[in-house]
Order: structure tokens, then sequence, then C-alpha cells
DNA sequence: ACAGGCATGTAAATAGTTACATGATTCG
DNA sequence: CGAATCATGTAACTATTTACATGCCTGT
């Protein structure tokens, strides 16, 4: 069994209980896993075809009234790959996150212009923090638990980082030294 | 002014204040900005070589002994280019967190599989969190307070992960029901 | 009639990692 | 002498985004 592609599990991951489109399972992934694990139309459409190909998914044509369609039902095969991979220890913890970079280089900066990043960084994390917030009830209603759990771990994360922000941003005025020639 | 490559700042950033070698580029991002934006010889290398083009760094000829060595000095085209960076709102906030994913597809396994994951993601936060600690005394006798302060976000953000992921494996042993059929 | 959403896809560009190749120097 | 580290670089691959193209269906 080769091995698949990243974006693979995130797909058969989707389609797991209920068969979806290609444009569904992107829809998905923008309302959900997006925050930490995107996927683009260009992943998702030729992956669709490769794991119908290794007989992981399934394609059936389901059109909506006269507009074609094909929804893709994960296989037996289909499954036991995922759950292989979810017994898998997660190898992936990737950041990339300009505004610590830009933190990490600020004393270039003169002090009120640097604080302007952590400022810049917490309303960031409020935004998104509002937008999970917003996602909330719909994840609480469903039948399984762990998009929920892990939405409230999001939740968590964003008050966790804007209020450190907000910390930064007073110890950046209040303690930090100006430099002699910045 | 074309825009650079997301890469190319890191070397404007760390070759600011004194010049550097690729390799010693290379060994100061690993040691410091590698959690929230890494980069590779791959990348390191020819971004030297457009940079210089560019005139924004200047390659100067300092062999160690016989060892031919090239470090690279930032120009004051180079310094207004990253301090212009500095002053934008960051662009780039990603995460791809591979345990928050199959967190998220956890009902597909039995809850006694399904801990696993937190407890795996425990066991990365708090060696990450070590990592830093081990860290931080170099970054505290510095001059510069920036490096130090993100390094100590880091170290808050890993322990505020490794507790969550702590209270999760609680919640979901007891909270969380297990499923007619998994 | 037109806008907006549904639906599928690809091409091109950009980004980034990994592995490899080469060779010098330093330290034990 | 051999291993580790310093040092520079490239080729191949993998991953991912962005933009574009196409066209149908639904509601106003």
């Amino acid at each position: 069994m080769e091995v698949l592609s990243p974006t693979a599990y995130v797909i058969l991951g989707m389609v797991r209980g209920e068969p979806r489109s290609g444009y569904e399972i992107k829809a998905m992934v923008d309302e959900t896993t997006r925050f930490f694990w995107a996927a683009s139309y260009g992943q998702i459409y030729p992956e669709l075809k490769r794991l119908s190909e290794a007989g992981l998914l399934a394609g059936v044509d389901s059109p909506t009234g006269g507009r074609k369609r094909t929804v893709y039902e994960i296989t037996a095969d289909g499954e036991e790959e995922l759950k292989a991979w979810l017994r898998q220890p997660p190898q992936t913890y990737e950041m990339r996150e300009e505004g610590l970079l830009k933190l990490f280089f600020a004393d270039a900066l003169p002090r009120e212009e640097a604080v302007e990043i952590v400022r810049s960084m917490r309303a960031h994390r409020l935004a998104a923090n509002a937008q999970l917030r917003a996602m909330e009830p719909f994840a609480a209603e469903k039948d399984d638990p762990f998009p929920l759990l892990v939405l409230r771990g999001g939740l968590e994360f964003t008050e966790w980082f804007a209020d450190w922000c907000r910390r930064m941003e007073e110890q950046i005025l209040a303690a930090v030294p100006e430099k002699r020639s910045s």
C-alpha cells in the first residue's frame, strides 16, 4: 500500500459517514478544518480521481436536478486506510505565523511601531474567534462530538493568543527599553 | 520594487545587525524561528543570490582559516525593505496540525484509541516546551528583547496546548459517549 | 434576464523539502 | 586517521495556491 498524500486523508475523513462531491468537500473543509488543515480545488479534484483509482473511494453519479454531479463514497479499503492513518502518531506540526516573525525582528522598529505588530495579531485572532463562535451552534447539534471538541479548542486557543498579544502590547510599551539607534 | 519571497525577509532579518553566511543563517533559523517560520538550504542559498543581485544584500568574502566562506551584510536598501515589510500587517497565519485533523475524525475510532491522539499531541508539545526551555538562557542574555519575548510566548503556548490535551484526554474518557457502531 | 451558487476541472506559478554531491577544516 | 562540523550548492520531488475556464440551475 503506497503512501497517500497528506490531503488524501482529509478527503477520506470528510466522505466517511456520508458520500460527498468535491465541491461539498471543499465547502466542509472551509467551514471546519481550514484553521489547521486547508485544501484547495487544485488538490481535491485530482486526489478524488487518484483515490477512486486506488479503490479507496467509489464515485457515484448523483445529479441534483439536471445538473450533473459525482459524489464519492468511502470503500471498505478506504475505511481501513483512514483508520490505519488515525492510529499513527501525528507527524506534521507546522506553523507559519508571519506576525511572530515580525515580532522577532521588531527591534528594527521604534517601539510605537513594534506594538502595531501585536495589535494586528490580536485583531486577527479576535476575528478568528468570532468566526469560530458563529460556527459553534452548528457543531453542537451534531451527533459526532469530536468536531465540537476541536472547535472549542480553537476558541480557547484564539482567546489565549489574543490575550497574550494584549499583554505583550503592555509589556513592550512599559518595560522594553527603547534602543539608542534604531 | 518587486515583491520578495516570504523567505527573503527571514534572511534580511537574520543578517541585520551582523553579517552571516548561508550556513549560519540556516543554523540561526533552526535555533530560533523554526517553530513558526522554517527555511531550508534549498531556499536560503538561491535567495541569498537573488537578494545580492537586487542590491538588498552584499556578499563579502570572509574565510575562516583556509575555508572559503561568504558572509552577507544588509545594505541601506535592504534595511529599508525590511522595515517596510515590518510595518505591513502580517498576512500569513497558517497552521498544519495533523493531530487536530485526526482528532476531528476520531469518531471513526474506539475511545481508547481516540485518546492516543491527544496523548501524542501532548507529548509533542511537552518536548517542544523542553527545547524552548533549554534555549531561554541564551535568549535572555542578549541585548535584543524581542526574541526572548517570542520565545516566552512559545513556552506559554506549548504549556497551554499540553494542558488542553490533558483536559481533552480526561474529557474523552469521561464524558464523550461511545458510539453504537464504530 | 441576471446574479449567485453549484459543480468540475486544469495550468501555471510558487513554495518548500529532501537528498545528494562536494570538499575543507577541526578535534579527539 | 576518522568523525563531526563548516560550507555551498543543486536536482528532483512534493505540495499548494491562484487564477482561469466552463456551464448549468435556481431564485428574483
